[in-house]
DNA sequence: GGCTTGGTTTTGTGATCACAATTTACCAAC
DNA sequence: GTTGGTAAATTGTGATCACAAAACCAAGCC
């Protein structure tokens, strides 16, 4: 996006005003970190300086500030005292309650969006479902993650979106970079999910089949790192 | 805060260089909104400007700039298409959606917190409600939401912080304006809650109870607008 | 060798400026 | 009185600059 002439130009194309948001740098540069960190391109500990997340995007360090400020309070980055901040670093603690948050958050969005759910809707995630299998097949680890995600929020995103799903998605920033380095670390054929599962709960309307099935889904995925992957996954990050 | 004269000359009385975090104007600032707005002194649906709060708060707009995207991005302010900021006006849909998900984080919560709830801890949790109470009696509405959420806030954060808590304290930064503006309303004394009896269900360690008591807290408390209270409130604010 | 000490470099912070977009004010025409 | 359009004021955005704090690095000391 940073090109020199101004971004507004093309508001001229659009003849009757259309809100149309005009993009900022601030927002472009936003949407571009957050999906890098999404797709677990930031690896945990890494600290992120401001001019120089400035100079790979080309553009002044303004935009970049105010972009990473976004990110701290969404807390897909990390604030430290010492006025850095890093991609923050996983703990077995801290990944517990991720778990249990998304265990009641999701649920939660799940139950909202069922009676939403139509056919047309319901095909479209058994599609998306196929996507996910296809990743995991080819042990393409980036079309995985961007797939699983598209899944999840495609299924939560029917209406009443303004409350719950921002939050969910606070969740994924924080836990994404980790479980990137943790699928690199155990193998994508491990993966294992309950999206087929969920699917068949939402076509016989069955609330608790489907909140089972999503509990299951996140911690099968996310929580089921042994105590020894854990070990391993910390000598190889020092 | 803001006087001309740098604000990290104290740095030197700290002897052993603690880490001491030296705040910065930005921080400062977000510290200062958040409070405002927590303590509901930001009516729904006033426009925030930056040079405004520049003004008010005499520091130059760079930093207010920083702590209002943080707001937004924590949904306690919200960002509007033509580039400007406001209060955000609450809904039915909206005010239904928090509660939902009030219940769900603040009971899990409640249950991470309650096996780190000693006798102690527990003494100050009474102290706290009393003087939650004291506010109703003398009608002191600014007194009984700072003393309402530091009752809350105290309750889940025991250690296992980092992840649940910014979620919850999301949450309120998007109710706290129309909170005071609904108790405005319909008026202190009929406020109720359910405090003593979760504080109850924690001294018999009776995770039930405890997880019943703090919904009906919310669903009481926040929930418990009839049709004719949100007619009215509506009028009000045209 | 480990630790401090000095200077250099890097980095975040905050103010200011220029500019563009938006809103507001105002005046003319119907 | 209402509408339409232009001018002025307001407001957000982004770049740049000066400054201070922190991190870095290398020589020196115990």
């Amino acid at each position: 996006m940073p090109s020199s002439a101004s971004t507004r130009d093309q508001t001229l194309l659009s003849p009757i005003s259309i809100p149309e948001t005009t993009i900022t740098r601030q927002e472009w540069v936003y949407r571009q970190l957050k999906e890098a960190i999404l797709s677990g391109q930031f690896v945990p500990g890494r600290s992120v300086t401001l001019r120089g997340i400035a100079a790979m995007l080309d553009v002044s360090p303004t935009p970049v500030r105010e972009a990473l400020r976004r990110l701290v309070a969404e807390r897909a980055l990390e604030a430290h005292g010492n006025r850095r901040i890093s991609v923050p670093q996983m703990t077995r603690e801290k990944l517990a309650d991720i778990c249990a948050a998304r265990v009641s958050l999701e649920t939660l969005a799940a139950e909202c969006a069922l009676p939403a759910i139509d056919s047309k809707r319901l095909a479209h995630l058994w599609r998306l479902n196929e996507q996910v299998d296809e990743a995991v097949e080819n042990r393409d680890l980036g079309a995985y993650l961007r797939r699983h995600r598209e899944f999840h929020f495609t299924f939560y995103d029917v209406g009443r979106t303004s409350v719950l799903m921002p939050l969910i998605e606070s969740v994924w920033l924080q836990f994404s970079p980790f479980m990137r380095l943790a699928i690199d670390h155990i193998g994508v054929d491990y993966l294992v999910d309950r999206h087929a599962e969920a699917l068949h709960a939402v076509e016989r309307h069955d609330i608790g089949a489907l909140r089972f099935a999503l509990e299951a889904d996140v911690r099968e995925g996310l929580g089921s790192l042994t105590e020894a992957d854990w070990k391993s996954l910390e000598t190889e990050t020092d």
